[in-house]
DNA sequence: AGATAAAAAACGGACGTTCATTTTTATTTG
DNA sequence: CAAATAAAAATGAACGTCCGTTTTTTATCT
């Protein structure tokens, strides 16, 4: 047989990576085995050596992959934002956050896995740092805010978004995987309105609220 | 031989479960063996099964027991809270969190480990009706404090409550087992000062921030 | 034929659990 | 008080299975 072209190899390793995926989440890493990876694959277990020197390599290509993917439609979330201490704008961050956890549930499975069989070692750059990128992103935009005189008096507006970010982040999390049915006795929407109200009321001053009463007056939760 | 006595019993199951709880954490339940648990454990690998019928048996036991003790210290801290809006009141309410994830951290690893290979369904009971449970709890206080005016109109403080100890819980967890050595930019001290601003700046009426007006000042991030 | 992919078989070890056996000890007996 | 008893506790070898990985064999292409 001559050599397999890139890409068929590439395809190859695709679906084996989306077998492999499919079960660590359904049953967890250890209590997936080699031969169930090769059954739903379709590939003989020997061969699965022929694209993976050890099970572990497949669970870091998987991540690998997924967090490239969950980078881009994190950036592209980002990229939506034009204003991001603005209610509507924290509000839509909440949404499209809650779009992610709900698309790629699985894949934040994915990292609890990680961080019980290797120590959060793949996935510690999700968190390490957060709030520098953030004001990387949107520092000028904060600064703007800033002199605007938009933020209360001593509010850094970066830590704040991020507190954000994770609090819808988390709240998601917990109603998808941690089974707390509406854990804040609100409807997601509603929760959305709320935990948007916050952060808009704790961090804008009195003339900047004004300035987004009418929009802020529809989060009613 | 007789019959253990009761309180026999308990030692031995104790001893055996914290050797078991140490390794779960350690290196997760899969990957821990029952000759492990009994070596750790010194009693024998047979003996085991005379006290628990499955290794699943031991880790269920685990977590109940756990799970009383996260109650009563939750219950403690929950009792220490006489104005739960308060701000010194909800940052007490975050640095007692962030000592309850501190010394029960490996608590909420067997937490992830019920997400992944239990779906849950021990630690499903830590987030369902939380807010519910918070009602019940500080009910007559939010009442309170809202017939008061102290709350801007239209919040309701059971989930505002509910969010912001969502919050501290998530940002301490963050911090203790996904290596995001200070995610938010700030000392754990910051964070606190900066979250407990956002929710009382967020939910508290101006007339009632203005009250606080001298706490609040002290909580610089 | 020569090279490479794919499949199958084989390996050594570890797993959870069972079980026949031995050890232990509170109670009964002399 | 000491010896015998009986029931429970403790043991560790053994069981059958499955594991990740390696090696060998077979099939498939230029």
């Amino acid at each position: 047989m001559p050599k397999l072209s890139e890409s068929a190899i590439r395809k190859r390793k695709d679906t084996i990576e989306a077998a492999a995926r499919e079960l660590f989440i359904k049953q967890g890493f250890h209590a997936t085995s080699m031969r169930d990876i090769s059954k739903r694959a379709t590939v003989s277990l020997g061969n699965l050596y022929n694209y993976y020197p050890t099970k572990d390599a497949i669970f870091e290509s998987i991540i690998d992959g997924y967090l490239e993917i969950i980078d881009e439609e994190l950036k592209a979330i980002f990229n939506g934002i034009d204003e991001p201490m603005e209610p509507s704008n924290l509000r839509k961050l909440g949404e499209n956050v809650g779009l992610l956890v709900d698309k790629h549930s699985d894949f934040w499975l994915l990292m609890y896995i990680d961080v019980l069989e290797f120590r959060n070692q793949h996935f510690r750059k999700m968190f390490d740092g957060i709030t520098d990128r953030f004001r990387k992103i949107f520092g000028s935009r904060f600064a703007e805010a800033e002199s605007r005189g938009d933020l209360r008096t001593g509010v850094d507006a970066a830590p704040v978004f991020t507190a954000a970010y994770m609090q819808f982040f988390n709240y998601f999390l917990v109603e998808k995987l941690f089974g707390g049915n509406q854990h804040l006795g609100l409807t997601d929407e509603q929760a959305l309105n709320c935990l948007t109200k916050i952060f808009a009321y704790g961090t804008l001053s009195e003339k900047s609220l004004a300035k987004f009463k009418r929009e802020a007056s529809t989060l009613t939760a």
